[in-house]
DNA sequence: CACTAGGGATACAG
DNA sequence: ACTCGTCCCTAGTG
């Protein structure tokens, strides 16, 4: 995922921070990356097509962890997939399917820890699953928005129009859509790697103090993205080192045939697409309440754009973003009854127990009960579902969990005692 | 020598 | 037929 190789080479730029250093703003999370290490902890249950709040409980831990610090958080998930993503994400299907087979080959045997491993790649986050997790961030007044297609493009979005200050995640590719600032590989306990992009001038390992927005961007394309392999043996360093001397992806081609290295006739076109997907991605506007792109597309630009993904009329992108309706197939969120499908079965057997009500996040003893039921007549009154800004009683309430959370901390980190 | 690509170990939770 | 791993080490290549 991402750019291989891309954040170490920005290592001499990247520091240590705490999310207590961002205390009073806000951020946008990529909650896949959250999910992806949540869903670990009961990875079974959720190959069987049964529910468990295990991973509910992982990222709610986190959402009180940065509301306890100052920190708001708007959580963002992902959409449908790009048509230019397909084919790896069948290989991606096809191996999570022989890991599923393989956990319960060795459960059958009765090698417990071989199938849990198992379990654990074969594990597949769906909508379904991240819809467990919205019913609970609307319980709890967390904001949230579902992005049209990649949570990358979305969260971006939100940094560059203000709505947030800074983006939580994992991934490089936040570096190549051009967020100003970002909090990487942050802990349970709120211990991160902070960047930012107006550092980049003093970077270390590449220089890139006279490299432009359009040349990291170039950069990063050619040595292997999402959205275009790689050619052979180029990475991090040899494409900074092309786009140093020749300054455009063009002149660097040009270069590189010159010099005998053959280069399939269908690279430059596919750099080209891969360019204008990340500049121009589709994003949820919250406040238009409409599908915009990442950044304008200008008017001399003639290229379909249809491997951007269809742009979806405006009820539905709303829809998809208050998490009512399933990116990929527009279905209603309401309707558990088919969330409990035996993955494994390809008979699709119905699972008994699963279809029912209580889906609830349990609230841990020491936190506050919250009122659930005005929060519900909220939404339904529709002033403000998905986008949820901050109102008094969410302020209320944070604070209350916060106290919740200062008692827990003070019993098992003596740390935090300085703090208070 | 610098760099890229691939394999192995590993993750979560209590 | 329903959404993305990553770090470290090393062999092999330019």
């Amino acid at each position: 995922m991402g750019i291989q190789g891309l954040l170490p080479t920005l290592k001499s730029i990247m520091h240590p921070r705490h999310a207590q250093e961002y205390a009073g703003k806000r951020a946008a999370i990529d909650t896949y990356s959250w999910l992806h290490k949540a869903v670990l902890s009961c990875s079974r249950d959720l190959c069987h097509g049964r529910h468990n709040d295990k991973y509910i409980d992982y990222c709610m831990r986190r959402v009180q962890m940065l509301r306890y610090y100052g920190v708001q958080p708007v959580l963002v998930f992902d959409g449908g997939s790009l048509p230019m993503k397909s084919d790896q994400e069948i290989k991606r299907a096809r191996s999570r399917k022989e890991n599923l087979e393989r956990a319960l080959e060795y459960e059958r045997l009765g090698n417990h820890s071989a199938a849990y491993e198992c379990y654990q790649r074969a594990v597949d986050i769906t909508p379904a699953i991240a819809f467990r997790l919205i019913q609970v961030l609307r319980q709890e007044n967390v904001q949230y928005v579902v992005a049209p297609y990649e949570a990358d493009a979305q969260l971006v979005f939100l940094a560059l129009n203000r709505h947030v200050d800074f983006v939580i995640t994992e991934d490089s590719d936040l570096i190549v859509y051009g967020c100003p600032q970002i909090f990487f590989k942050m802990d349970k306990h709120g211990q991160g790697v902070g960047f930012q992009i107006s550092d980049i001038t003093a970077n270390k390992d590449i220089d890139l103090s006279d490299f432009t927005k359009q040349m990291i961007l170039e950069m990063c394309i050619m040595s292997g993205c999402d959205y275009l392999p790689s050619l052979p043996g180029i990475g991090v360093k040899r494409s900074h080192g092309l786009i140093k001397r020749f300054r455009t992806y063009q002149k660097a081609l040009k270069h590189l045939e010159a010099k005998g290295v053959l280069i399939d006739p269908q690279y430059e076109q596919g750099f080209h697409r891969a360019i204008l997907t990340f500049r121009h991605h589709r994003v949820y506007d919250p406040v238009k309440k409409e599908m915009v792109h990442l950044t304008g597309v200008p008017s001399e630009l003639d290229t379909n754009l249809d491997f951007l993904g269809p742009h979806l009329p405006q009820t539905t992108a709303t829809a998809i973003a208050r998490g009512e309706v399933d990116p990929t197939t527009f279905e209603s969120f309401q309707d558990f009854s088919s969330s409990g499908r035996l993955v494994a079965d390809s008979n699709a057997t119905v699972q008994n127990g699963v279809s029912n009500k209580k889906v609830g996040f349990s609230a841990k003893k020491n936190l506050p009960a919250i009122n659930s039921s005005r929060t519900h007549q909220h939404h339904r009154s529709g002033s403000r579902p998905c986008f949820q800004l901050s109102d008094l009683k969410a302020a209320l309430v944070s604070f209350l969990i916060s106290w919740g959370l200062v008692c827990i901390l003070l019993a098992c980190n003596p740390q935090v005692e300085s703090l208070v």
